[in-house]
DNA sequence: TCCAATAATACTCAAACTGAGAATAAGGAG
DNA sequence: CTCCTTATTCTCAGTTTGAGTATTATTGGA
């Protein structure tokens, strides 16, 4: 009855046949994050209006699914990646199938990248991440796309057919964009995107025709879309990054070998769209030893000049799961 | 020179050419996992020796990974799952093609499952995931197949070539097994079998012809491997549950709608394979507000009863990320 | 030259949270 | 009725956190 596990290592099992039945084409596609100039950017492909992620199928040739994604981002921008990680597998959402019997899948990652290379001649891009989710943004307090969003998220539920269904939809609605009896939460990116997908507020529901509560007219201005399902996948990365400062010392990868405590403080804000406490953010770094003296100071400010640090290698060996817990201020809440 | 983006809303993108080199097979694999008596499970399939996880090939009838996820598994185990998540899309490891164009992945997902069903005429089988993994049970104190594991990793450091590689290789097992400079973390549990199959330890590693440090007859005994890649994908799924129940109320999945704190506990330390402070376990889960009471007192236990609670749905729309943070107890660490 | 603005850094304090242990409560078995 | 077992409550010191205030070191004018 039960069928042999997946011939995944034929030195098991016996290789299952191939049959074209059984074959998919697998997209990669890569989040390529670097911070400069105090603001979250991110790798996009810009042709013909809409911007993409840098991807490409997985080929014979690729070693492996990372050396594949590699490959794909410096043929399409000339671009290095440091840091990598796999983020998810995207089934097609809308079955597109491209013929019959293959279906696509994406397999989507997130890279870090410390220093942005200016491509040339391509028309690959860095851009501020805040262009595709304005929203995401609160270092200057809530940002002002919200009122048209919790206004439209309030007819929506005010729209549902029942009691039940009304504050099913209320609860959603406050956990996904923290305002009524939530609090906002930085890592809800991407249940903030799906909301907004689901209810069809974002152009891209309307593009892949998916059923949706909103009319096509009611689609948010001000917020970049992106081709395929790749703002889907961007909203994962960002997800997965806010939560990631938090326990892993992940940010370093994106700071240059020295550097400021403000520098860091202000790249860590710029990917969590929230202001810290400044002598709270140093005491942290301070304390979990994540950083060590230079002896150098930087020139760079106009006020008292600043300490240079470099980041502690032994941290990763000494401490359990050291990171960037957030020491939020007031301000923006 | 840049390529258009892979094609995976063909709305966007004019498909690719369907080229067979462009195919990959997907598998589709499940680490179910239920507690029962205080012990954590997991759904085995067992056929000539190997243990290997419910799983099977994506193919065109199945509407989404996930579905087609569930399907396997039913058909092979009869088992429904519940929750149902994603962890990891493993390339093939040892580059075993099936032919020259066709490669094969898995998709790896973790799932929890309240009531184990007994499978009756199925060679699926609830076992205990530390018959896997017995050096991650820290409940009665330090493991002993530790002992052996520490005394390989010390050789395998003194036979490094040079002092550098040889401080490395102190590090990582340090930092993997918490002994030394680090400490014991229970997360670290894919960690800690990748070193293993990196130095050979582990049978798997001689199987797919890895080359290795260790002999063939260093090989641990008092585990049991898995088929394929099954092992790895076990740890990682371990260690995403462990990870995962400190910030997310996930483990109720795992319970029935009415239980006790003190087995909501030992669940805990059964996934956690570490023993809890019990008052500071109650402390936490009542301030967390995940629970409320039930009315109702359980007769279960020899000892005073205990009064029954159930979960409090409501926690996923007040806290921004509750779960059960881990109060350890002095005890086996 | 000195003052204002600016930025970095240090210090303080109350509130909340944690780890640990002791103490008490409520049953069952003998 | 007493001991044993498990559940539950309390206490307490030590640490961490959020927030505010103060001080220090520069630069750029007035």
């Amino acid at each position: 009855m039960s069928r042999p596990p997946h011939s995944e290592s034929a030195s098991v099992m016996p290789p299952a046949e191939a049959h074209p039945r059984d074959t998919a084409t697998i997209g990669l596609a890569a989040v390529a994050v670097t911070v400069s100039e105090d603001e979250p950017k991110v790798l996009a492909i810009r042709s013909d209006g809409t911007d993409a992620l840098p991807s490409g199928p997985l080929e014979p040739q690729h070693r492996t699914l990372e050396s594949g994604l590699r490959t794909w981002v410096e043929t399409q921008t000339s671009q290095k990646l440091g840091y990598v990680e796999q983020l998810y597998t995207f089934g097609d959402r809308n079955r597109q199938l491209l013929d019959e019997n293959i279906r696509s899948l994406s397999i989507g990652y997130l890279a870090l990248v410390r220093e942005a290379h200016h491509s040339g001649s391509h028309d690959a891009e860095w851009r501020d991440w805040y262009h595709y989710f304005p929203w995401e943004d609160w270092r200057d307090g809530k940002p002002e796309i919200l009122a048209p969003i919790t206004d439209a998220l309030r007819r929506w539920s005010a729209a549902a057919s029942s009691a039940e269904e009304k504050r099913t939809r209320e609860a959603r609605s406050h956990v996904a964009f923290g305002y009524g009896s939530a609090r906002w939460n930085d890592e809800r990116v991407l249940e903030r995107y799906e909301l907004l997908y689901e209810i069809g507020l974002v152009p891209e529901a309307h593009r892949d025709r998916t059923p949706v509560w909103a009319k096509a007219d009611e689609v948010m201005t001000g917020a970049d879309a992106m081709a395929a399902d790749h703002r889907r996948i961007l909203a994962t990365a960002i997800a997965r990054l806010r939560g990631k400062i938090k326990y892993r010392p992940v940010v370093f990868e994106l700071m240059p070998p020295e550097f400021t405590l403000s520098r860091l403080q202000r790249t860590v804000e710029a990917l969590a769209g929230l202001r810290l406490h400044a002598p709270n953010f140093r005491r942290l770094v301070e304390t979990q030893g994540l950083v060590e003296e230079t002896g150098a100071v930087s020139a760079e400010s106009r006020g008292r000049p600043a300490r240079l640090v470099r980041f502690r290698r032994d941290v990763l060996i000494e401490r359990p799961a050291p990171g960037v817990r957030l020491p939020l201020s007031r301000r923006g809440r």
